[in-house]
DNA sequence: ACGTGTGCTGCAAAGGATTGCAGTGATCAA
DNA sequence: TTGATCACTGCAATCCTTTGCAGCACACGT
């Protein structure tokens, strides 16, 4: 139904080459002829089947991306990011859902690999092994996960996390919750890093309270432990987390931040909203999403790998909001 | 580099057509012969490359789904359904965000057309006649929209809003404020017509209070002149403007629900942790994406329309939570 | 022994676009 | 006038699959 490219050679009086050409290579193409072209073009609204093109130049104009939970606030932005980059550049996207399921995730990127020149994996679930295994058979870039010799957009986990204890110290805390995330997850592993370290750094106290499912009740159920540790503030795996926190701290009568102060890390539209709003570190999700896309076309241009950096380390920024405050005994220790 | 038939048809000595039969149309080919092609094409990890195929069947196996904003946590969820049914009809989904502009929404379409069997456009920005226009062109869902001809799925917003409005009757307010959405919105509109037939039956009083932007902001520009009404209760266009009220209300002391009840509608995830808990209408919001596809790939099935139903429509459901409770003057009128 | 039917399989075209190579015609120099 | 150069343009092959049609071999009935 849509016009070929013949309906335009016939129409514009030339053959399908010229056509072709006329549209990709405008120089070696004579004047006249082109602009006969065009107009033909146009009044058809011919634009090129890119599947047929695909096949010829092995290259398909699409690139497929693969995040683990939609419903998890985090993944909407670096799909939005994924996808204003991609129009810049008129190539669609491709997405799919792993549920946080693995196995899943795999078989998303096998079925998805044949149709696209490269692959965006956010948050991948997947085993190192496994991801290897991918990035041999397709062009792959991941966000928020580094894999030995896969190119890689990543946020500065342990940087954030120092901006958050820098933060709490500075409002006079000396012992601070930790409510872990997923012990497989490798956000996680990191975050734990930069704050065990900027605790050490600072001299201050840790009190971990183990791990916690990444949601708003993971937050909840870890709340009554955090009080417990008679910590004066608490920094939790994530934004969910937190302001499940807040949620479980309120119903317990416990004030954020007069007796408590709450710090998460991602900054979802969520956390503004919270009560009292979270004071948290913001990662720039649209922008890894954008970053990632042009890591995947510089790698699609120059075939060639090492011309082209392969990693980019995004930066957090400190939101002070609500949930912060100094330290219920700071005044008199 | 991935496997073609051709190298299956070598490896198992047989030609490529048959091949193509063994896989697609078992019961033509010989058993044995068909063994050979099945332990060859899985010895090589061969998957037919769908554009090709696409090619020549005129069916791709992808469908397009545009949305206005993913940042808007309304359509993630939508998203999530859409990509669950398509994947397990094996369909892969573009996706597109068109920034809530009509005109991009436009080019995106035409950019996806072409390389998908049928689009999902949902709560789409662009005219009843545009939409149409799309519809002659492709095979086109809409959901949260209705246009003369083109097939749908939408939620009864109507009797949505009287489940709202009949529990806050019953709860015994008499004057009850609607803060409006977007004047251009569809579901505004359908919303509107639902709330004043409802307090019409129930002979209670409505005052509305404008249209606002569908966002946090929205509500809580919106929350002083619902105050100035004195009603005892308000609904809002959607959740996210009953969150906004429920923070600016907080911020001016007005107690929710003792002062003032308030409803919303989608039931997105931050309502349950909104504080109080919001009481809401839920839209079942992933069901309309698995819907929606499903009615795209019957479309597809039979060219011949009518012979499947071509609207769905989806009833909502009301959550009471902590936002709503008994008008303040109930018991002494 | 011959014709017919049956069950598989292969040939070749088609689908839309790109591209190396060859051909056309014009222009210009000798 | 002829030969060479140049700028364009067209032919045809190619990418990977699917599918209508024809062909082959075999078995069966007569």
């Amino acid at each position: 139904m849509p016009a070929t490219i013949r309906d335009v050679a016939r129409l514009a009086g030339v053959s399908p080459s010229t056509v072709s050409r006329a549209l990709s290579l405008p120089h070696v193409v004579n004047p006249t002829t082109r602009a006969r072209v065009m107009a033909a073009a146009d009044s058809l609204g011919y634009a090129p089947n890119k599947a047929a093109r695909g096949l010829i130049t092995g290259r398909t104009g699409n690139i497929g991306l693969v995040v683990p939970d939609l419903a998890n606030p985090f993944f909407p932005s670096v799909v939005k990011g994924v996808q204003a980059r991609a129009v810049e550049s008129d190539v669609a996207v491709f997405l799919a859902d792993s549920d946080e399921d693995a196995a899943a995730e795999i078989g998303l990127v096998r079925a998805l690999a044949k149709q696209v020149d490269g692959l965006i994996l956010c948050s991948p679930r997947s085993s190192d092994h496994e991801l290897i295994g991918i990035a041999q058979e397709t062009n792959v870039v991941l966000i928020n996960r580094l894999v030995e010799g896969v190119p890689a957009v990543t946020f500065d986990n342990e940087e954030g996390m120092r901006l958050a204890v820098d933060h709490l110290v500075a409002l006079g805390h000396r012992r601070i919750a930790w409510v872990g995330g997923p012990k497989a997850s490798w956000s996680n592993r990191h975050r734990k890093i930069g704050l065990y370290s900027a605790v050490h750094d600072h001299r201050v106290e840790l009190a971990p309270v183990g791990s916690f499912q990444p949601t708003y009740e993971g937050g909840m159920a870890a709340a009554d432990q955090v009080v417990a540790t008679r910590a004066t503030a608490v920094i939790a795996y994530n934004d969910l987390v937190a302001i499940g926190l807040l949620a479980r701290l309120h119903a317990r009568g416990i004030s954020v931040p007069d007796d408590l102060s709450v710090v998460g890390i991602d900054d979802i539209a969520m956390s503004r909203m919270a009560r009292p709003a979270l004071t948290t570190v913001r990662l720039p999700k649209q922008k890894s999403g954008r970053l990632a896309v042009e890591l995947l076309l510089g790698l699609l241009e120059d075939r060639d790998p090492g011309s082209i950096s392969l990693r980019a380390t995004l930066h957090g920024e400190l939101m002070v909001r609500a949930s912060s405050g100094v330290a219920p005994d700071s005044a008199h220790p």
